[in-house]
DNA sequence: CATGAATGAGCCTTCATTCAT
DNA sequence: TATGAATGAAGGCTCATTCAT
């Protein structure tokens, strides 16, 4: 494969997360889409079988990378706190720099194109484990709960804030940052 | 002359919040949808001009309904963590009871049904205020944060609960919602 | 039948001249035609048993009329040039004043509406004999020139004229009428 | 890649033309047409946007090659009257020969298709001027009457008379055209 | 008779995909 | 590989007509 195609394969992904974004995965038209890419309809199908595989194959490579970014180092913070703190921000940004991919993600699990095979994805990207939490629940800093309702307090409230920061009813400078923080450390904190 | 039957209205309401919920709002197809409802096709044309305003009626109509259910009295409960655990309980019982709901709404804001018009309503929707909050702060028993904040960690969090239930990943009996409710408790108590 | 149902029918036939002449003969929507009547569309069908049937009633009893029309008395005129041009006045003052008449006839006479039992109505009208000619032709003062081509001369030349009227492009004063007249009988006259 | 097959555009006017002239203007529908033409139906619309386009299409260029007829130089005949002829078997041969081009332009402009849009391209229509006529006055052999009334005559006749030849009313032997045209001159000659 | 709800037939149009170059 | 023309399948919607009161 040349890198003239590979540069072409990542606009046309690009542009699939834009229209996504901008008119829900139920606006993804392939004549509309090559023509943002500045190609022709029928060289969509050099790349991607189907429409199907093209939003398949987006999802799957997606979640790979989110896996990734979790797994991403923490940085040797000195105490649990700002591990734990540095967790949550990077899950922060992330939300905030990857907006499209993560609203890609959100709607193709609730579109007709997750379905079965696409659920095999889903279920192994639930699977990473965090050994973060069970530091914390050993050094009896966390509260002695399960992954599940830790990572529901840090997510959902991440999701919420990154949500009216976007609607432009929060803000995200150094203060704010650290009392969002503060809530979801009184919240787990033991 | 027959009569026009409101059922038939709700019916259609009904069937069409299940097919969201199955296949997203792009799936939604009239033909189908007048099957299932057991009419033709033309007279669900009778009860809604086109299937843009199908949609965008029950939105509105769902908007207005999860207003009043979040207005509605919060019971005389003595304490004020007893009152915000309540107001808490409820949402939670919504999002719970109500998903196919909240799931149209969801999917609806990010669909191409989504446009300026629509999100007038919406906007009302988020002046919804909510005096629980001023209390709260007023007695001294809430942080001195504002609405968004409180609001972002108590709905997150339901959210991402509720989603983890639906999941067969967390349980909801007794024992299990004192347990989620303190942590959201912690994290906003003074 | 009573009274007010005839109002009724007529009212309907009036407002489909109104629609045809707007709108065209395609033009005619059952549902329309009702609301404009003021009526019910199954109403409709009580007085006309499908829309081919409205049509073909109102162009049959149309084409009654106009014949009658033409057949009527001429005045008693001295010369045969007066006895003429009131019969060409005639013509034009009836183009004029049942434009949506006319204009129902000639839609009618090229739509899909009009078939093969329709043809047998029109073919008798056109056999409607016309005594003037003959005696014109007689007295030496027309031209010999067959039936077809003195109507050729009389109606195509009045229906332009009052196209142009209409359009606002001429005006049907006096003068004007004596003038556009005289072109018709220096065409005709021997 | 297949090229465009300009064969396709006009197979497709020549049918819509015809299936007008045989059914009216109501009786487009695009499945049909593109059945004659032998063409999916989709493929119609990748030569016209719409039906809507396709009709206004027709019209627009029709009229421009109305316009240009009627424009067209009128060979050099000797006289004044040998000109006005030429002219108006010119016309008269335009109606014989482009029958379905103005069965479809008098249907248009009745139709629903005719909107305001479409007015203005009539309306330039209407402006082409006429030299022959301003001639004819000059030279004192026309009648001293305005071109309106002068093509009322010319072309009201002209009209009514192919109408009557295509109903086998009427024949257009030389010498029949000799007769009709005589009496079109002994109305506009002085 | 009068009505408005209900419907089936059919039309216009879109769109993912394939064809032919 | 790249393309634009071509298409079949399907979807939204209209409308004349019938039903049930």
């Amino acid at each position: 494969m040349r890198v003239k195609d590979e540069t072409k394969r990542l606009a046309i992904v690009e542009n699939t997360l834009d229209i996504v974004f901008e008119k829900g995965i139920a606006g993804i038209k392939m004549s509309v889409l090559a023509k943002r890419v500045g190609i022709s309809p029928s060289t969509l199908y050099v790349y991607f079988k189907t429409k199907e595989d093209l939003i398949h194959s987006i999802a799957t490579s997606l979640l790979k990378q989110m896996s990734k970014n979790q797994e991403s180092a923490l940085a040797s913070e000195s105490t649990f706190e700002l591990k734990f703190r540095a967790k949550w921000i990077n899950l922060l940004n992330f939300l905030l720099n990857h907006e499209k991919e993560v609203n890609f993600i959100d709607q193709w699990k609730q579109s007709p194109y997750f379905d079965k095979k696409s659920s095999k994805v889903w279920e192994y990207n639930k699977k990473v484990k965090n050994e973060l939490f069970n530091e914390g629940r050993e050094k009896e800093v966390l509260k002695d709960v399960n992954d599940f309702i830790i990572y529901a307090v840090m997510s959902g409230t991440a999701k919420q804030i990154i949500g009216l920061v976007k609607q432009g009813d929060l803000s995200l400078d150094k203060n704010s940052i650290d009392l969002y923080f503060s809530l979801v450390w009184d919240a787990l904190k033991r």
